[in-house]
DNA sequence: AGCTGAAAACTACAGTTGTAAATCTACGCC
DNA sequence: GGCGTAGATTTACAACTGTAGTTTTCAGCT
């Protein structure tokens, strides 16, 4: 349960792959990539071993092959991993997270729309106190 | 320029020492931080070390010892994490992290209330096409 | 039954992190 | 001027990551 979903560039990259088609093979996996990072299949196939070791992905042999499946939903990785910024950089305190996003010049007026449309929506499906 | 902000736990923590206040001894930093995590000054000071090889941090001798500063700030640091993150996990879309963090339970409908006021805040400042 | 080819398994290696012991160095005191 | 000692530097080492070459294995073909 410990860093079982706190996931590199590289390992998210193949965990996508995965989850985008619940299933997939080494090759499958390193078709999906290799393009962009140009890497070799080996590669991919030591960091599914080992993710398979860390208990992120399970397998399963059919025809000469292993098909990997994800143990950990995408889900569960960025509530995990977003929880973990937010502890790290703010101390746990989520508003100051969104405070640091809003100050920042990354939100567009048309994001910062979108955000309060959100909030709305929260807001008038969970009220004050339930 | 690369991973200049890019810390982990115990390099932030480390960070977040000399950011209080704005220089510090391994001496210091240790103090600060030995209670909880029972660290060896030694481990600090090698933490230091690599922190300033890697540019993160500069230091100044001054009676026989290190005074250490921050070459990067607070918010470069959490502009440059939490804009990994998005990119990493959310594919650089800052709305699907606010939504991301809308839709779990860690926010209580105070930190709600907090955000949309921030949003107004931000909204009535910066309106729709400046 | 032997061979081949694809996939898996094993081995390798450099870089980073966390962790710290061992050693070096030089200032100030006796 | 020698020496102790505080702090710095060096060395060490296990894990994990990214990266991939090398070797093994085994199912199916001839």
């Amino acid at each position: 349960m410990s860093g079982r979903h706190q996931l590199t560039e590289l390992q998210l990259a193949i965990m996508r792959v995965i989850w985008d088609r619940s299933e997939a093979t080494v090759q499958e996996i390193w078709e999906a990539l290799h393009a962009e990072r140009g890497l070799a299949q080996t590669t991919v196939a030591t960091m599914l071993s080992r993710l398979e070791r860390r208990g992120v992905v399970t397998r399963r042999a059919q025809a000469r092959q292993y098909h990997y499946r994800a143990a950990v939903t995408e889900q569960e990785v960025q509530h995990s991993m977003v929880g973990e910024l937010t502890e790290r950089l703010f101390d746990g305190d989520v508003t100051a997270l969104v405070q640091h996003l809003l100050s920042g010049e990354d939100v567009s007026p048309g994001d910062i729309a979108k955000i309060r449309d959100m909030i709305e929506r929260v807001e008038t499906n969970a009220p004050e106190t339930p």
